[in-house]
DNA sequence: CTGTTAGCGCTTTCAA
DNA sequence: TTGAAAGCGCTAACAG
């Protein structure tokens, strides 16, 4: 479709070389006499020559594009991933081919994505299936997962300890008196995920020597803002006086919900949130959260699967299979 | 780096067909007796095949691979756009290049993205340079514009009415009986940006026999929540008891700023915001707001593009230059 | 420092 | 309905 006129052999006729000094030059080969660098280059210039990617990559089997995979571009908590990851990847020269993977298409996705060569991935999201762990290692394509974590332990990741940020998080709260805490969350994250959210929760019960009492874990069908109100209610219906929400959006609207109903924040109902997306500081009050380094996750995931590609030899670096990053927790208005 | 190690090549031995008839069972052509498919299908399923979409791009000339240049992930006004263009971009089985375009960079990654190869082209952003208008053609790439507008007018593009948008919103400001309503944005936005949402306040200024005063005219750092402060306190500063502000996180900000300041919303100063993103919900109070369509002008957008991609001739189709799509002014509580 | 020569894995005429 | 063969535009030994 595209009519990409002018080759490198155009190229190579033009300079009176051969494809392959064209080529050299391109890439920036050291071993080119500079005055044949300089020629070429002109003609380049004159020809407004253009390498094609896709040649390249099928030469030379590898096509400078990593796959992203991403559960939701519209919701922060990704998206910020995201920018960390694309400018690492553009500091590195990669392309990054993107694909929204929502509900049960991850697999389909990953296949696609695979198809066109990917020097690498990057998964986020919550699933990793034993059909895309396959598809993966089929292809023995690198892989770093960011803001999740292998089952099996073993592909590479970058995560913050949602487990222990968690427990302090809720614990602060036990700390000031508060009898009960709910758990708030989409149902991804009621049960032991793996970056053990949930955990942390009943962490900081049993180190407040307290039970886990299923009518304080309350569950929201997704978590976006919309998805508040029901729970919201559920929420004022029980008999916490706080709640440690998973994600800011649906924190945002509980607590939007909440005072809705006339109670006040944090007088009445203390919250705490997850990501410290913007979100947390623009809702009123501005939420108490956890605050993950989000764009340095992607970034990071970006650098590591950087060294996942390289050409020397992996085994010589040392690449760290869980990469822990350090998080914050920001005390701000919706606690006391 | 990929060992994709089994190819069509290895199929079709297998199935003791030609290459052809495999490529032609992968690609659903219907010239081929059913015995064979199967026999063919059989053995794709046996080894695992997977075609190699590089290889396939080349040879074809066609990718399936569309580009999207996105000048900030992170906001939300643009991922919304994203999502639309992703969500028909799979329907149509088109891969999804996607690269943040951050300030100046915007030609660099459009260079890049063309030598990719990409079939066609959805932008998003503010400025449409030369140097990228030229790319684009010496490559006759198809391209859509979303929105946003191409000032020559040679692109199609999709978007709505900003101008009568913003008359519209700001004359109901004035007909409420509010002498000053001040105009706050970016600067892209403060001087006659193609969508005319500055021409809409203007407009609005001159149906009701008023004059453009500058000291209204008051110009963020961008669009984002923090560069509210300080254009918040000019707001303040200034006689307007209105405001008609670009960008919900910026709107967002402003309305939070005033509000801190002790200033009542809409009783001291009314709030119009433009893009009705969840930000225009979370905040309180609630933010009246211009409603573009955003997931449809992304959705409309790739599909347009799909027909200038398409086989047929372009010709046969009638391709509105234009597409300008409905919007809506959601009434809430930041007016009267 | 430069050129020659095979491909990379697939599509696509053209014949049969 | 099928196969043979010629590329797509480039890289990567290998030779010189």
């Amino acid at each position: 479709m595209n009519k990409q006129t002018v080759t490198i052999y155009d190229v190579a006729r033009e300079a009176e070389v051969s494809m392959a000094t064209v080529s050299r030059v391109v890439n920036g080969n050291t071993n080119v006499k500079p005055s044949t660098r300089e020629k070429v280059m002109k003609v380049i210039e004159k020809l407004d020559y253009r390498p094609n990617a896709v040649a390249r990559g099928l030469a030379s089997r590898r096509t400078t594009t990593v796959g992203v995979i991403i559960p939701d571009i519209t919701n922060l908590y990704f998206s910020s991933f995201a920018l960390g990851i694309d400018d690492i990847a553009a500091m590195y020269d990669y392309s990054i081919i993107m694909a929204n993977a929502d509900q049960g298409r991850e697999e389909k996705v990953v296949t696609d994505i695979l198809s066109r060569q990917v020097d690498g991935l990057v998964y986020l999201g919550h699933t990793m299936t034993d059909k895309i762990r396959h598809e993966v290692e089929r292809t023995r394509t690198p892989i770093v997962l960011a803001g999740m974590i292998d089952p099996e332990g073993k592909m590479p990741s970058v995560h913050i300890d949602y487990e222990s940020a968690v427990a302090e998080a809720v614990s602060r709260l036990f700390d000031q008196g508060i009898e009960d805490v709910a758990f708030i969350s989409a149902p991804e994250y009621q049960v032991d995920d793996e970056l053990g959210r949930f955990n942390g929760y009943k962490k900081a019960l049993a180190s407040h020597n307290k039970d886990l009492d299923s009518a304080l874990c309350l569950t929201a069908e997704n978590s976006r803002y919309r998805a508040a109100e029901e729970v919201g209610q559920e929420l004022i219906d029980s008999k916490a006086q706080a709640a440690m929400i998973i994600g800011d959006e649906l924190a945002a609207g509980v607590s939007n919900y909440v005072q809705d109903k006339g109670l006040k924040v944090p007088e009445d109902i203390s919250i705490v949130s997850s990501n410290n997306s913007i979100i947390t500081e623009i809702v009123r009050p501005q939420l108490t959260t956890i605050a993950p380094p989000l764009y340095d996750i992607g970034a990071v995931a970006m650098r590591i699967l950087t060294k996942l590609m390289g050409d020397k030899s992996v085994e010589e670096e040392v690449i760290e299979n869980k990469n822990i990053l350090p998080y914050k927790i920001i005390v701000r208005d919706s606690t006391k």
